[in-house]
DNA sequence: GTGAAAGCGCTAACAT
DNA sequence: ATGTTAGCGCTTTCAC
């Protein structure tokens, strides 16, 4: 930087304030230095920078696991957004685990981010307390812990859930599975909700619940063993990626067809959902909606912003495609009134 | 740190030395610095520690693109075996694209991480001069640029590509294509000469070769038109994930059965291949393995290693699955003795 | 084996 | 609008 500012002919200080575009500076003065800078090859030090300001410009992504394609079709988004601001990012897995998410929080934090992006491993977000204590501006995507006094960014589970029972419902499916990961998340109880909601009010009985765990294989086991012990549902709603895979994995162990079989709705959507065959019926959650909202917020923050906390809630959309099908009579063409008037309530 | 010093009643140095292991320290000293500064909740600051050292406790990971989940399966088991050893990780994208390879990693390096983990966006590997300049150890992964003094980790492809083509061989198949993203890819060049070269070396004319692109839409579109020029073959070798949902999407499209119209063999091997229906037939590459042997190599330079640089090639596998099946008279049955022997070549 | 002191490269406060 | 200067918190060198 010494180099830079000699050579410009000016101050150190003029040098920082017209690489950080902090303070004014004359525009020729600024046309020289960039010159000099651009001639030495010159990077600011990001360590001294850091130590000094006490800021770092970096944005910190704590995800509960990276292995997870829709965590990481979120970190993707989220780095393009900071990356255009002018951050960088660093990434960690909470592991699913408090314990893990504290310890890889306080680490993130060790650097100073800018601001912090976390998707809490539980509803307990174990991490609040370190995050509120170092003062730092941060946004919560996804999972929404009970009570935060911070910018939070999920989707509709409940809307997006119903939207998926009232196709069943319209197909005509009356005994129906819910394949949950974990009802200890509040987003996945959202979403249960909003099956059973729809299904009640549309005066059929509340389909059945198996809370089968987070890693696919193991779900995939859990559903074989249900299926075995509670006979065959007519529909699937699967509430989770890795729910959606296991189930697959189950009804072809079971040698059962979708739709022929069972109607199936998966959570989430990929690229292999449109291609398999059948292509697979899913709610579609907005990620890169998700990630945008969420930079924004946070920028807004890190630059200041003192607008009061607020919770933004994105709608699913639902893909309809070829493991959904119309079983016995269907309630919609027979005219049903009370389904019609909730397919109004919901889908306003 | 200096609250720290006072409480245990040492000087910062000594504190200093403790925390880092640096130089050898008194028994009781060590107890006393360390209940102080678990007293004080303290954690050293990084940005200092940094700025002294001229090292942070940092790796840096460049990879093609974030939304692949080849390249995030890769970052996770690298922050997996980083974070084990007390690094974190920040990632960045080069976007498949030189210039941008470029900037990203000069940012990365601004932060003066102890190692980094490339993936080349192009077999250009834009970014080498850098590295060589910044003087920090890296390892490359995946692709691998013509000529680098530095270490390497990859598959060989060319192995796994023509474990492919035998089994696609020996199940009778004698009208191939290979659909390959980019021939600019060394890797992707291998693949298509292990292909290439089985068949030529059982006697077999070459199978022909369309360059699809990087993008999966792009893909199904390339193929499609080709099927329809060409003629349809009876199986088909995707050389990359991408790829493999570019010809499901297309062969849907055209309305053409996995196995019965036409066999698949994939690349790369996820839980989705697995669980549809047809189960595919895939090359699975050892992520895992890949990630943990970059890492031992990275992690030994930067403890001061001084062996030659080294390429490492794991061997990857063929899963077989539904999506291959035999047509017309099998090679292998009719103990045809070329194919036999190239099968005792190529897999000892 | 331990402590004292210098200084890493930058930015913020202040002076001009 | 620009320059001067102090000092961020640690690690390293050197003296003991």
């Amino acid at each position: 930087m010494r180099d830079v500012a000699q050579l410009a002919g000016v101050s150190s200080a003029t040098v920082s304030n017209v690489l950080a575009q902090r303070k004014p500076v004359g525009p020729q003065l600024i046309e020289r230095v960039r010159r000099a800078a651009a001639q030495l090859d010159y990077q600011v030090d990001r360590a001294a920078s850091l130590l000094r300001s006490g800021k770092a410009q970096i944005v910190a992504v704590l995800v509960p696991s990276i292995d997870n394609p829709y965590f990481t079709s979120l970190i993707a988004a989220i780095e393009h957004n900071a990356r255009v601001s002018g951050y960088d990012i660093i990434v960690a897995s909470g592991n699913d685990e408090d314990a893990i998410e504290r310890a890889r929080l306080a680490a993130l934090l060790s650097w100073r981010p800018a601001g912090v992006v976390i998707v809490p491993s539980t509803d307990a977000f174990a991490g609040r307390d370190l995050l509120d204590f170092a003062r730092v501006p941060y946004v919560i995507v996804d999972r929404v812990p009970a009570h935060a006094g911070a910018d939070m960014v999920t989707v509709d589970n409940e809307h997006a859930a119903a939207a998926a029972a009232l196709h069943l419902l319209r197909l005509g499916h009356e005994r129906v599975l819910i394949v949950a990961s974990s009802l200890a998340l509040a987003n996945i109880r959202e979403r249960v909700e909003g099956v059973r909601r729809t299904y009640l009010e549309a005066g059929l009985p509340a389909p059945q619940v198996l809370e089968a765990g987070l890693s696919f294989e193991a779900i995939g086991e859990r559903i074989e063993h249900w299926l075995a012990g509670h006979g065959q549902p007519s529909g699937i709603v699967a509430l989770t990626n890795f729910a959606t895979l296991g189930v697959l994995a189950a009804l072809n162990h079971l040698d059962l067809r979708v739709p022929a079989d069972v109607s199936l709705i998966g959570f989430d959507d990929y690229a292999w959902m449109r291609v398999s065959t059948p292509s697979i019926t899913a709610v579609a959650q907005p990620g890169e909606r998700m990630a945008t909202a969420a930079w924004e917020r946070l920028h807004a923050r890190i630059r200041g912003g003192q607008e009061p906390p607020a919770r933004l809630k994105l709608r699913c959309s639902l893909e309809i495609r070829q493991s959904t099908r119309a079983v016995g009579p269907s309630l919609h063409q027979a005219g049903a009134p009370d389904v019609k008037g909730l397919e109004e309530a919901r889908e306003r």
